[in-house]
DNA sequence: CCCGCGGTCAACCCTTCGGTTGATGCCGCA
DNA sequence: TGCGGCATCAACCGAAGGGTTGACCGCGGG
């Protein structure tokens, strides 16, 4: 297995850019064929084929997300590896990536050697998960009531940015008692008892975004 | 100008520890000493007198967080400077760096010659902001009406984790009417009417952390 | 085919929150 | 020296939110 892993990196952070340079080129196997700041360039340059794997982190200061840059480098068949790198870990982005098609998710925080050893994972087509997402993942698969609906991910999200009931029902066309029925169906499963830790614990395991 | 800058970098991820190696080394008036995970070992080391700049984290994986750190190598006379290099720019985060005696605000995203500069000016003595804390801080000093006090931002982040009212006095050992108090001073301030669309307010503008 | 679940709504009761008024002590600044 | 902002607390009232029960419809899987 000394086939040679082309790596193209996609991270806003200089710094970040340079470490990754830094910690990969010491392997003797990898050549890194680009490293861009932005998802769109990153997507340009894949299109290329001249990577196999691409090293990609998923906040891109505002613009593109990862995940969007992900569901179109792998919608195209042939094309490289997508291998997420980022700080966070929370369900909505994790579920997000590996919809995109990511190969693998790892974190920020990998010591330099399983960043290698799940690039080469990666690149053979195997999927490569840090041990935290890997819990996270088997967590929700025994446990989906913590999964809200649709609809209440929409309630939570309208009453996240401050909304009162009788505004999330104008917006969404409900009545509040709807909206009341769905709140407490989101307490049960989330296992609070009002709206704001509602918000609080949705937040922190990424069921809603900001 | 050309005194040598003895450095010592503090970052949890060694990914960013070796992208600033990296980005540093290549400046010839810099030495880096030592680049160590914890903002502990940052402490210990920089009380060794063998550094010039701490460039710090504000986040370390949880335990010891960057400001502590920073206040406590400050408070030793003859220490070295504490450069504060982060991912956020939340109000609450500057002013606790600032206040605890950091002599600069960088964020991640900054360019590496931005990254050297203001290593230099630390080195000097004078205070080095990224231009994006420069305008929040100015923002601040502009408009104090939006400013929250320090005990306001204390309760509102205890509302933003979801806590009630007689949980939060509580917690603070306040009675619920001060809590209260606070709350509508809050509101005022934020220009809006309930605690959510307060903590909605708030973490948009930064002056709390989720 | 029917059960379960998601989504919708109503009526009810009780708790918490929101808003006001008013008061005290402390500190800094003019 | 006094004003004003910050922090603290009390009492009160109305409104919004929280909790329950019960009901209806549509849809998909066992």
């Amino acid at each position: 297995m000394t086939a040679r892993v082309r790596l193209l990196l996609a991270d806003d952070h200089p710094v970040v850019r340079a470490g990754l340079r830094a910690v990969l080129e010491t392997e003797p196997d990898f050549e890194i064929v680009a490293d861009v700041p932005t998802a769109e360039e990153a997507v340009r340059l894949a299109a290329r084929g001249e990577a196999d794997v691409v090293l990609m982190d998923l906040q891109f200061g505002g613009r593109m997300l990862g995940s969007q840059a992900t569901a179109e480098i792998t919608a195209r068949p042939g094309g490289p590896r997508v291998l997420i790198l980022t700080t966070y870990d929370t369900d909505a982005d994790i579920l997000a990536a590996i919809e995109a098609g990511a190969t693998g998710y790892l974190l920020k925080d990998a010591p330099p050697q399983e960043l290698a050893t799940a690039v080469r994972t990666a690149a053979a087509g195997r999927s490569a998960l840090a041990p935290t997402v890997a819990l996270r993942l088997m967590d929700r698969l025994r446990t989906p009531a913590s999964a809200l609906s649709r609809r209440e991910t929409e309630v939570l999200q309208l009453v996240a940015e401050g909304l009162s009931n009788a505004a999330v029902s104008k917006r969404l066309f409900l009545s509040q008692a709807t909206v009341k029925s769905h709140l407490v169906h989101i307490y049960a499963k989330l296992g609070v008892d009002s709206r704001t830790s509602a918000v609080a614990a949705a937040t922190a395991r990424g069921l809603i975004r900001r």
